[in-house]
DNA sequence: GCTAATCTACCGACCGTCTGGTCGGCAGCC
DNA sequence: GGCTGCCGACCAGACGGTCGGTAGATTAGC
């Protein structure tokens, strides 16, 4: 992306855009570093270019780490769209978002840790819309949630906020402890995500094991 | 917290120690801005006092960081100590541990957040200490997860690894989306976390519902 | 086909501000 | 008279960002 308007000037194939280099290096630098502990320098060097140079493709610091997430928006929205127009069930349709959404944390873990861990360092209007977003997100999963529970395969007493949360926070997270030298390929650790978020969601119907009653005093119903 | 060592030198009740002050300031502002945004100067004045004086208390920015760590650390392994010295059943531990974990990060916002988020701020040897004990945390909830097994409570394919990320993740970030002012007191929602992760350890044994058998396709048992 | 104007990508010196951190000194209590 | 708690001036360096300038490619005019 951010090649949409203009088909690569100096003819595709050959040499990268440099637009993109900057922007690639900056998520890879803000991803180590940090927002806040990384220097426009650091992306700079990276770059191979002298700081002044990079403010010909960039406008400031907040606006790099803001088209970063123009980006990620748009790549975890259409993976959103792609699942809701599939026909599924409302299982599958959890099964399918919860290995496509830990899927593209793992396929894109810097992008990914990003879009989760410093979206605050945006401010203003930017930051309004990052929290929209992320609203929008948490009520479409909880929307899952409860479709499943209108199919009638999962505990009705399940809260599909905190459910939610739950989900969400656990795939989030993916890109903070996996490890690309790891064992187990993007696809496997995917798809046992799924299958605990499945599992957890259509559980319990039928198993009431025996334990202390001590959980009656909710305050909701 | 945080005065377990000294009995409050300036004999308890009147004026609170200014140790803890600190601490417990630099603790929020840390937290709201994150650590590498956060100035020395913004602890100073949230104390009250000029940036040269809080050197009295610190010896550098980076020492503060490391001594609410500490006070995390020590928190935080008692809980555990304290769960595993119950003489408990594998699946009331996990569900003693998984309620007890929430509710620490529910009651110690702030510093639960910190805990999670602003680790690798630290350096050398301090760094090393913190992912050593992460890592002792991850294989505690595996070995958990793993005794559930052994007593026939879940289902044998789970894998216990992937399993405790899962759940450390879901827990870890509690801290970012609870909001002290929502409906539900921490009490409940730690509950609620507390029957989702038991709920997931220990379905599935019975059920396998009729899904896609494509996910056969594992590389590890 | 040659020249002139324009544009892109980049340089490198520079700015004002803020940073973490130091230090000599002083007031007041024990 | 010494110790604790704090002040306030100060430092060197890093920060984000600006700006005048220029080499080289591209386009326009003739």
């Amino acid at each position: 992306m951010a090649t949409e308007t203009r088909p690569a000037s100096t003819a595709g194939g050959g040499r990268r855009n440099r637009q993109d280099e900057v922007l690639l290096a900056a998520i890879e630098i803000f991803h180590r570093k940090g927002y806040a502990a990384a220097s426009i320098q650091d992306v700079a060097d990276s770059v191979g270019v002298l700081k002044g140079s990079l403010y010909h493709y960039i406008d400031s610091k907040e606006d790099l780490l803001a088209r970063i997430f123009e980006g990620s928006d748009e790549q975890s929205f259409a993976m959103m769209g792609a699942i809701e127009n599939r026909g599924l069930t409302a299982v599958e349709r959890l099964e399918a978002f919860s290995r496509d959404w830990s899927l593209w944390h793992l396929n894109n873990l810097e992008r990914a840790s990003l879009y989760f861990n410093e979206w605050r360092h945006l401010t203003g209007e930017r930051l309004e819309q990052v929290l929209q977003k992320r609203h929008d997100y948490e009520a479409a999963v909880a929307r899952m949630i409860n479709d499943v529970k209108a199919e009638g395969q999962a505990d009705p007493d399940l809260d599909a906020r905190y459910a939610a949360f739950y989900i969400l926070s656990a795939i989030n997270v993916l890109s903070s402890w996996y490890r690309r030298d790891g064992p187990d390929p993007p696809e496997h650790i995917a798809q046992v995500y799924a299958d605990m978020i499945v599992g957890m969601v259509c559980n319990s119907r039928g198993r009431k094991k025996p334990r202390k009653a001590s959980r009656k005093k909710k305050t909701a119903a």
